[in-house]
DNA sequence: AGATCAAATATCCTATAGGATTTTTGGAAG
DNA sequence: CTTCCAAAAATCCTATAGGATATTTGATCT
């Protein structure tokens, strides 16, 4: 994720990762940053259920830090909507996701993603496109979720558009924790359907990879819907 | 905006608005969100220009409150992309966008916004139909600039999506602030194109629109480039 | 004059404390 | 048994203080 002052949505990046051989100095990077991953991370992996109150003292007794960080890392989370506010009455966990958000939320992904695969595959740099994967060898859900995680993230960063990989990337989260409430979705139809992406992206099919994607996305809308019954 | 979990990039949206007759308790609501409108707003305006250092003590003694709910908005604001801080140095005003951020700007509108002028001249409300103003009777630059991030933002709003509206009101801002830079735009072609559209969603012609809309974008893009030599 | 380095200042980051509000608990009345 | 209300507990919100770091200033040397 490359510096942009537009680069909005600030998913502080893991400092441990994609720095090969850098050379900078060490720079702690403060508390409020590991303690929003913290917290993000047990957001996502459903430690913390959706609806869940987010006390501020006990993450402070917790953690064995002061609220003060706790409170900043909070705020993040709150503006990139994993966590919501109610004034002198705490934090709690965003609900998750129903019928109509679902709808919303596969309605922009249909109109994005399927563009950015097109992109993707006519200008997407060659040591990307060859760390593209299906998620096949994947041994758990978990596992899965996390492969098909970067699978649409290397798609949406080959469109080379900040914004684009930045809006794609916020959404997928509540994918992942819409998914990870119910278990029960068949990952072999979606290794499938990426397979077919990714031989369209690596042939710089565009057109191929666009509809291909756009029908990726279809049916994990139809995998997805049925486990709501509103 | 209504409530929604994936509302993410919340914006403290103004509490004296938008309630015509609540019954609602007032809340206070905090001095954090006080502070946000208020640095938002330097930043919108131009009182802090683009990559301004932007200090806690300073803030803190101007307005006269502690730190503590300073700092909580300038995560938010951070979050939102409007500020970035550097560990140990403090925050500072994200810097203006440069050429390719501004060709990624409107490649993400014109993949957006046209669609979502379809969708709103198919089922936008009457009310927020006829709410539409194309800027016209705009007295000055800064407010033909209101003007403009209202129209779009109803017609966003219109297209029934959150998620759409949403980042394309976060996007906004940075046109706003890029446009705010440089006070020679001419405003009588865009309110011309602007009653093009309004026409198209009023006669409930999609298409018309869609194409209105997009001819809009690319021409509001043509306008603004040439302020960038690089 | 320009560059270099050290001290001083300004600022940030985290911790702690006190007042204000909500939520919960417990008991009494219907 | 349920409903209602008051007191207690937990929690939030803001302010202030002290240690740590970056930035600036100013003097010295080449």
């Amino acid at each position: 994720m490359a510096k942009s002052a537009l680069s909005v949505g600030k998913l502080p990046s893991n400092p441990a990762s994609a720095q090969p051989a850098d050379r900078t100095i060490t720079r702690p990077s403060g508390l409020v940053e590991e303690v929003y991953r913290r917290i993000r991370a047990d957001i996502l992996s459903l430690r913390l259920p959706p609806e869940t109150r987010v006390s501020v003292d006990s993450l402070a007794r917790e953690l064995g830090v002061s609220q003060t960080p706790i409170r900043e890392a909070l705020s993040m989370l709150e503006a990139n909507g994993l966590v919501s506010k109610r004034h002198f009455a705490g934090y709690m966990t965003s609900a998750r996701m129903d019928r109509a958000q679902l709808d919303e939320l596969f309605e922009f992904r249909l109109l994005v993603e399927p563009y950015a695969a097109r992109k993707a595959a006519q200008g997407m740099g060659e040591s990307d496109m060859a760390a593209l994967t299906s998620g096949e060898e994947a041994s758990s859900h978990d596992a899965f979720a996390d492969m098909d995680t970067a699978f649409h993230r290397l798609i949406a960063q080959g469109a080379g558009n900040h914004l684009i990989a930045d809006s794609l990337a916020r959404l997928h989260i509540h994918v992942h924790i819409f998914r990870s409430c119910f278990r029960r979705e068949i990952t072999e139809e979606a290794v499938h359907e990426h397979d077919t992406i990714i031989a369209a992206i690596r042939a710089r099919n565009g057109a191929k990879a666009e509809a291909a994607m756009r029908g990726h996305i279809e049916r994990s809308y139809g995998r997805l819907r049925d486990f709501i019954k509103e």
